[in-house]
DNA sequence: TACATTAATAACCAATCAGTCAGTAACAAA
DNA sequence: TTTGTTACTGACTGATTGGTTATTAATGTA
């Protein structure tokens, strides 16, 4: 990542790929994949072209390095923590969103959301694998917590297939809104933990004020 | 649009724009901007490469023609529906987004979205034309009808600006999924309208079963 | 200091692609 | 049929860029 300014060549074998990978993610999520050159990712991770190539084979294995690099490794902890979990499903709700959110939300891992909703179509092979690898998992552990939900009586009954997609939505908006938008029109800013708040206290209570159904 | 099998010449000068129009669009949503060709436009309209030069000077003109065509032209309409609504806040809601489904969401012009998520770091200036064009207006409404609710106590007090958010961002996610996800991996699919139902419902009362809020 | 190993470089190559332009064919008018 | 106009074509070009490789220099070892 830190750019050689001084022109000193260095031997740092261990070090390039993570500083190639780093400047890979930040460039493709910034400007795509096909708009990003090679020797852009390799002056920000300051090396020659010609070393990417050392250690990345082609572009295209650069974009899967990133892609694998940044999944989320954190649903066997997630898994466990549904398990021992002792309070109410909303707060297990709760308690999930603002997990992913320090996890992934806020940080650079986001980006890879960003990257495969514009590159899929070209890729669907990285696309299979990021739905098995981090959609999947995601799903089906939203799903239990709405399943725990229903079956005490605390959530209404429900299709749990389309209310995950409901929870998951806003959390999509979110890392794209932060991955796209942001960066350039300053007017578009917005709270991310202000908007996760609110849309958890939404999704549990609705918009309306006094209750109409038992 | 049709390929010209025949390789017979045609002369079509009025038809021409809007063909390639709708061939760039859809090209630029499925494969990206910079991954697709201009030749391959042009083929998919139906004509040669030069002859997509004559109508649109550059790739560049072409992405921004093809944004402005497909800008929402509706908004007059949407606030003069408003001005004139009868019913309840909620109904308003729900109008307002089964409107949007019919005329955006579930036509070629929710890719213009997906496109813009894409693309609007490389054209920043496309982005402030969208912002002004689509996005500012859209919120708008919506706040207007928060607003509305709320003054009349139909919901409870809250910040305006952020539940707009809480509103558009399952929209946005639902365009997004349907012009990246679902042509490639079918285990994804997902009723566009059973989930615009779920989202109303609650959005509108929430997940939780037993009201706990005055 | 001399030598071996190899990480890193930069000049290079081949393919791609946005944009051009000289020429062709469709159509209208005579 | 001839002639003029112009929508349309496709071969061409110059610039870009993914990928290669011969060379260089950093480091370890004797």
């Amino acid at each position: 990542m830190t750019p050689d300014l001084t022109h000193k060549r260095e031997r740092r074998k261990d070090a390039r790929p993570g500083e190639l990978l780093e400047a890979a993610l930040q460039l493709f999520v910034q400007k795509g994949y096909a708009a990003t050159k090679v020797e852009d990712v390799a002056a920000l991770a300051g090396v020659s072209k010609g070393t990417l190539f050392l250690y990345f084979p082609t572009k295209e294995d650069l974009l899967k390095a990133v892609v694998s690099e940044n999944l989320a490794q954190h649903f066997p902890a997630w898994n466990q923590a549904f398990e021992s979990f002792e309070g109410s499903s909303a707060e297990m709700l709760r308690f999930a969103l603002h997990s992913w959110w320090e996890k992934i939300g806020s940080t650079p891992a986001s980006g890879i959301c960003k990257l495969m909703i514009s590159e899929s179509r070209n890729f669907p092979d990285l696309l299979a694998f990021y739905v098995e690898s981090v959609m999947r998992p995601g799903n089906i552990l939203l799903r239990r917590i709405l399943e725990r939900g229903m079956a005490n009586g605390e959530f209404r009954p429900m299709d749990a297939d389309i209310a995950v997609h409901t929870i998951v939505a806003p959390m999509i908006f979110l890392m794209i809104w932060e991955n796209s938008m942001t960066a350039f029109s300053s007017s578009l800013s917005m709270s991310p933990m202000a908007f996760l708040e609110h849309q958890i206290d939404v999704l549990l209570h609705g918009l309306v004020a006094l209750p109409q159904r038992a």
